[in-house]
RNA sequence: GCCCCGAUAGUGUAGUGGCCUAACAUAGAGCCCUGUCGAGGCUCUGCCUCGGGUUCAAAUCCCGAUCGGGGCGCCA
């Protein structure tokens, strides 16, 4: 039998009775003089090895029990229900006492897995490799995968084509942010902020509909629990849309799809995480900017003038308003054209076509049409002390046919901690890259 | 960019001028134990970030450095 068929602790009890082989990192031996009980744990779970030294002579107990815990070990015996445990099966160590080492750990460890005493989220993140092989972490990022899964299904069974854009970029920016600067040759050159630029052109192509897993790069020193430095998000686009609205109808329900499938394809991460995940009912509600600043005035907390952007606070108070309403997602839309970007679409009356997606208060999307009248981007791009010449190549794919079009961004490692309710984005994240962390 | 805070065994904490040749838990080493499952019992190992200063006396107070945590702004 080799390593790769090796029996997963879960399916144990489709062998009782027969001699198979495990593998797995030794999570615990205890001892106890003339018997031992191994802990044995792969990714399904944890098998109680049984060892006793009457069966297996001294020498051979004696390597059994030997090894420091979290070693890789590889080891047969017999499937027996577990004399403790109703429902659960064990292995019995049965001469010649088959047991190999196949990695062997240090001691003591730079992080317990199984200890009784907590470890700083600092503590576990310069040891990641060992953090993540408690179940309970490996669950976030289980869920992770099913989660940007059931994303891309729901973009690519809707018509979006998924793309790849350059993470190297040239000099013009979009603006609004600090960006990396690279080497590139004798030439200068950026760490891309968002593929915004570049999925935009792609509306100019036929392709209509485009989406990307895309990671940015954003230089600024903020130190929160929500904000890093590199991450990672959908970014969509989409041609031939008659307003804002079809891009948040898209939106709202990939998220739901995205809850939805999480909630049936992971109970066992969710209980792991002790999360009771509610699926969000559609449509969610949408509340124009002027009336988010004034329900959130009127709390009487916050003071917010009409033609700014909610602060951090002000968010929070209106996650508050509305999560007593029931509503954990809900759009807030038509935002003053002023605190856009400038490639948003504004409307004569000076509101913008544009809208963010909060989930309890934090905002997980920034969305909105996009202006594709080339005389009035390039008028935007002036506003806001941008030189046209700057976005030349981009400005050249709006010349010759551009379709309306909008899209959004949808950051994944703040939707995995909100769907979670973890309360640092870093733990959404294998290794995360904040205002200090490079390594690992 | 602005503001606040922290640093004591591998890990997590207590100690905030002398009672500290620093404590507790956990981990590690050794011994005992034939059904443990947060196994248990006994013994042992291991710590004040660095550099100045104040003081009769500094883990403790002051200054600086380094590393780190957090809030705002900005955003996903």
């Amino acid at each position: 039998m080799h390593l790769r068929d090796r029996v997963l602790h879960r399916d144990l009890g489709q062998h009782a009775g027969q001699r198979v082989l495990i593998a797995g990192w030794l999570q615990d031996a205890r001892d106890q003089g003339k018997i031992a009980f191994l802990l044995v744990r792969d990714r399904t779970g944890v098998t109680q090895v049984v060892a006793k030294k009457q069966e297996l002579g001294d020498e051979r107990y004696k390597a059994v029990t030997g090894p420091n815990r979290e070693s890789v070990v590889a080891l047969r015996g017999t499937v027996q229900a577990s004399k403790a445990k109703a429902g659960g099966y064990e292995l019995v160590l049965d001469p010649p006492g088959e047991f190999d080492v196949l990695s062997a750990a240090e001691a003591p460890l730079p992080l317990g897995v199984v200890d009784k005493v907590a470890a700083d989220l600092e503590t576990r993140l310069d040891n990641r490799f060992m953090d993540v092989r408690k179940p309970e972490v490996q669950a976030i990022f289980r869920l992770r995968s099913v989660l940007v899964k059931a994303g891309l299904d729901y973009f690519t069974q809707h018509g979006f084509t998924q793309i790849h854009t350059p993470r190297i970029i040239g000099a013009s920016s979009e603006g609004g942010t600090e960006l990396y600067p690279v080497k590139y040759f004798e030439k200068d050159a950026f760490l891309a902020q968002s593929p915004q630029l570049y999925k935009q052109a792609m509306m100019a192509t036929g392709l209509d509909r485009v989406v990307e897993v895309a990671t940015y790069f954003r230089a600024e020193k903020h130190n929160t629990y929500r904000h890093l430095n590199e991450i990672t998000a959908f970014d969509a686009e989409m041609a031939f849309i008659d307003s804002e609205e079809d891009v948040m109808t898209l939106l709202e329900g990939a998220v739901h799809h995205m809850w939805k499938t999480v909630a049936e394809q992971c109970p066992a991460e969710l209980a792991l995480r002790n999360v009771q995940l509610t699926v969000p009912g559609l449509p969610f509600p949408r509340i124009p900017h002027a009336h988010a600043v004034e329900r959130v005035n009127a709390t009487g907390k916050v003071s917010v003038k009409p033609d700014d952007d909610l602060s951090t606070e002000a968010e929070r108070v209106l996650g508050e308003l509305m999560a007593a309403e029931g509503h954990i997602f809900y759009f807030i839309t038509k935002y003053p054209g002023g605190i856009r970007p400038f490639y948003t679409y504004v409307d004569a009356d000076g509101t913008s076509r544009s809208f963010d997606l909060e989930h309890k208060g934090l905002e997980v999307t920034s969305g909105a049409q996009r202006q594709h009248d080339v005389d009035k981007l390039e008028a935007r791009l002036r506003e806001k002390g941008l030189d046209p010449k700057d976005f030349e190549s981009y400005l050249k794919a709006f010349r010759f046919g551009m379709p309306p079009h909008g899209g959004f961004g949808l950051g994944i490692d703040r939707l995995t901690m909100e769907v979670l309710g973890l309360d640092n984005v870093r733990e959404a994240v294998l290794f995360p890259r904040d205002r200090t962390r490079i390594s690992p």
